[in-house]
DNA sequence: TTAGCTGCAAATTATTTGCATTCCG
DNA sequence: CGGAATGCAAATAATTTGCAGCTAA
């Protein structure tokens, strides 16, 4: 999808939940766009817009990151060195969301899968326990830190 | 193993790196064992172990929690909300043993299944992520508690 | 004895919020 | 026009650090 689709489809979105598109928020979604392979944090997510929109001020890039990440179009991201990463969303689905944690640099992303649910009815069953929550989570190397492990 | 024994283990690890088993170390590993299946904050952390260490200042948590996770024993994970919750490294817990938690009398059963192999080849080959381990566990009602919820 | 540890308070850092003003639809 | 959105500065909240006194081995 080209830049000006993703643009106003986003635009509709927030219209759709009666928020506005300003300048400041097309200036931080074009930030995102051209770092679609990175994971900006919320300073470098600033010190880019201002390029766009100089004017721009670092609250204003929080509340943007917050709304958007509200709305599901971007996603946020704790490596645990103190302080959030952002991406846009390609993926959509978040109902069944499994994480994946980085043994080495800690990156937490997410996976989706409903076969959890097969298990469910297994313990609903064979042990009579009544399952209203879970908690999955698998330990590993995510593509970079498997280069050197 | 027994808290005992965990203890002991511990104070052997970290002997070897040239640090000391103090009364605030102990009762930070005291409070992480009694709390194996939640996911506790620096300041739940801190509130709990008062009650067994009165004096200690939550820095000297913190510093416990930092080094006993560059030594491997405690696991810090980032959730979004802006705190980071440890937990004892999950490594001892057996790969095909999962826990069912009674949410009203906190009993705590096991159930074996390897069905979740299947998961882990899905995540392995979607998601390049190498997966070494994991946890699994779910939360609902015993038997015994189904009946008055 | 002597590194390593500790408690306290002050410092740091990321993020949030109050408010007067501006702007999008 | 009117509710949203913004920039700025001040406020929070979690975590870290400096330091002088303490303690485990």
């Amino acid at each position: 999808m080209e830049q000006k689709t993703i643009l106003a489809d986003i635009r509709q979105q927030l219209e759709t939940h009666e928020h506005r598109m300003t300048p400041q928020r097309e200036a931080v979604i074009r930030v995102l766009l051209q770092h679609r392979q990175s994971h900006l944090s919320a300073e470098d997510i600033y010190q880019n817009t201002k390029e766009l929109f100089p004017e721009i001020g670092l609250a204003t890039v929080y509340r943007s990151l917050e709304l958007l990440e509200k709305l599901n179009i971007v996603y946020k991201l704790e490596y645990g060195d103190g302080q959030s990463r952002y991406e846009l969303n390609h993926q959509s689905e978040e109902h069944y969301h499994h994480h994946l944690i980085c043994l080495k640099c800690g990156a937490i992303s997410e996976f989706n899968d409903d076969l959890l649910e097969t298990i469910e009815n297994k313990v609903a069953s064979e042990s009579n326990f009544k399952v209203t929550d879970h908690c999955l989570r698998f330990f590993g190397y995510c593509a970079v830190c498997q280069e050197d492990i």
